[in-house]
DNA sequence: CGTCCAGGTCTAC
DNA sequence: GGTAGACCTGGACGC
């Protein structure tokens, strides 16, 4: 989950003269990511056009109907505590009432029982795609990979790489966007002009953006850039 | 009570 | 390839 595999030392090279960054370079930057890999894009899904508070609601009622009590956990029937995110096979299993009445999940429903079959069918190896080297397994190739998913668009594909160890991908969104034309002292960036300013740090620009944005809480305060 | 929209995506031009 | 419209849901907002 701490991805300690994630070999972050070419990106602290490149930080060395970044008057932005540099302060990254303390160890900053590793991403938590799911126990497996079905989880993260689950997740994922379930933070698309929608307020947080929805997120969670889908993302507690899978967890407290469809996952596997922890061994020794004595918790309540409705609990999602002292249950571990349940698997492909189990989400699979589960009715379109449970996504419709008890998750709540609306149209996303049908987009997670449909990933959650090609992964039980072996379609969809996203353990497979997770683990793979960027030599084995191209960003571009990931990403195309990943915009095949039901339900996975660009804001998708660019968060799950990042969680799967790629920060490549600008992760954009309702919440980024403002967040950074906040920080430059403007009301709107558009999306290409964030694309080029983060150009520069190429295969690791998603990272870079993404720790930029959450620079005041590694450091305190907020302050422009 | 109607409209808008939130950590977007899909389909049809 | 770029762009309207539709899409589940529910909390926020204006009236």
């Amino acid at each position: 989950m701490f991805a300690l595999d994630d070999d972050l030392a070419p990106f602290y090279a490149r930080l060395a003269d970044d008057v932005d960054l540099a302060f990254a370079r303390a160890g900053i930057g590793r991403m938590l990511r799911s126990p497996s890999a079905f989880e993260d894009v689950v997740r994922t899904i379930c933070t698309t056009n929608c307020a947080w508070s929805a997120t969670e609601r889908m993302i507690g009622a899978l967890v407290a109907h469809l996952g596997t009590p922890a061994e020794g956990v004595l918790v309540a029937a409705d609990a999602w505590r002292g249950r571990a995110f349940p698997s492909a096979a189990q989400v699979a299993s589960a009715s379109e009432a449970f996504f419709r009445d008890v998750a709540r999940a609306g149209y996303r429903g049908a987009y997670m029982r449909a990933l959650a079959k090609s992964v039980v069918d072996g379609a969809v190896e996203l353990e497979a795609w997770r683990a793979a080297p960027r030599a084995t397994l191209s960003d571009d190739e990931l990403a195309s990979r990943l915009l095949e998913l039901p339900g996975v668009g660009p804001y998708a594909a660019a968060h799950i790489m990042m969680l799967f160890g790629r920060g490549s991908r600008l992760v954009l969104d309702s919440w980024t966007r403002p967040r950074y034309a906040k920080l430059v002292g403007k009301a709107f960036v558009a999306d290409r002009t964030i694309e080029r300013r983060f150009k520069r740090y190429g295969d690791a620009a998603g990272r870079a953006f993404w720790l930029l944005l959450w620079k005041s809480r590694h450091l305190g305060g907020e302050r422009r850039i």
